[in-house]
DNA sequence: TGAAAGCAGCTGTGATCACAAAAGGGCATG
DNA sequence: CATGCCCTTTTGTGATCACAGCTGCTTTCA
């Protein structure tokens, strides 16, 4: 489990750097559903031999985001559509409660940084540059939920975020969308208000309208 | 992320096995918090080399079930007040959830079953048995929330039961109790009501409840 | 033209080793 | 008697290697 907000932690070792690199690919949608690795091949990227190579990947094994065959071949997962449900689920489950609880410590400062977010998000979806906008939605959720001071269950948060990586890039991907997120006004209105019910429904709506992309 | 109901898996591989029954051991509270551990001392415990016992330890540390000092010491986590909140909150969330989607499948065989689990437990509590206590009680939840059909959700449950398991040994140990777990009834007998609401609230108190002895 | 057989390359697994850093214990000193 | 220092042992890290299994392509035969 990765406690988020890490320390410093002036480790140069080369298994973290790369298990740190790879996440990042991963949970961005860098990598498309099914992209396969090599154990070789990520050392030769990194410059570093098999055994470093390999504990990274276990690790992103052992959190879901790569896959491995019974045969040991390393892709990246491929969801079926019951399991993008689950997940979405789990979304709306825990960042629900995570944004709740960020609620009462949620000032004017965060606000405006939320929405500064919210603006390089639209310059994401203008460009339809998808890693961009992954990426930046991530960090809206990120910031509010760093408030909540939950450690735990924002990791559980970032898990499910990191198992639907290259699956959220398949789906932005096709996506045609030229607006902003709407949702995203929604909670920065209820968290302006203080408006606790406004402000778990908003985030629920934010997290699950991927699924209506899904079903569409 | 270990998705149960596991396949049947005819993988005698070194790490696996030593992964596995370490982690069966972390959960359910063979081990006290602050269990300091070595991969060499592991590597002899399951007569294999340092390779797969480093496999087994990183992923269970990407679990949450051991912790890595700054230096790679591993010991088993002591979990601070706080944390123990949240992951009880974490519970709390996912298993209301699991229940809930358990109940509309759960038929007359699965709660004979849980009745016999009860009495399982019941017999632990007389013994002053903590880890069969443990096992018996995780085998409880498992054995109906695998009725939900959610494996990303079981796993997530799992997982916080992991981390929980040393810090859960220390408290049962610590605790005084002599009948079994008055929660647990209200669950089945919600189930054969079909009472969603009750069930609902009896699964959150009942996972809750370690929170209560925690603070007296 | 088609499929099956065989082969060469590649892949993950696990063992072993050298190395640097940290820990623990024993000794000497204040 | 307590405290600081030094040395020995132990620890995790990363590289390298042998090996078995799988993949995928080429070749061959019907």
């Amino acid at each position: 489990m990765n406690y988020p907000p890490r320390p410093v932690e002036a480790t140069p070792l080369a298994h973290d750097r790369v298990y740190r690199h790879l996440r990042s690919r991963i949970m961005h949608g860098d990598l498309p559903p099914g992209q396969s690795l090599t154990l070789r091949g990520i050392g030769r990227e990194y410059e570093v031999s098999m055994t470093p190579a390999r504990e990274a990947v276990r690790r992103l094994v052992a959190e879901g985001a790569l896959t491995m065959s019974s045969s040991g071949r390393i892709t990246t997962p491929e969801l079926s559509n019951e399991r993008i449900e689950e997940l979405a689920a789990l979304r709306a489950l825990i960042e629900v409660e995570l944004a709740s609880r960020a609620l009462p410590r949620a000032h004017m400062a965060l606000i405006d940084r939320l929405q500064a977010i919210n603006g390089t998000i639209a310059e994401a979806v203008t460009h339809r540059d998808a890693v961009r906008y992954i990426r930046t939605n991530l960090e809206f959720h990120r910031t509010l939920y760093l408030r909540a001071q939950a450690p735990a269950m924002l990791a559980m948060a970032e898990t499910v975020w990191l198992q639907m990586g290259p699956t959220m890039r398949a789906l932005y991907g096709r996506l045609r969308r030229t607006e902003p997120p709407q949702f995203h006004r929604l909670i920065i209105a209820a968290l302006k208000a203080g408006d606790e019910p406004g402000l778990r429904l908003a985030v629920r709506s934010d997290v699950t309208q991927g699924l209506r992309m899904l079903a569409s």
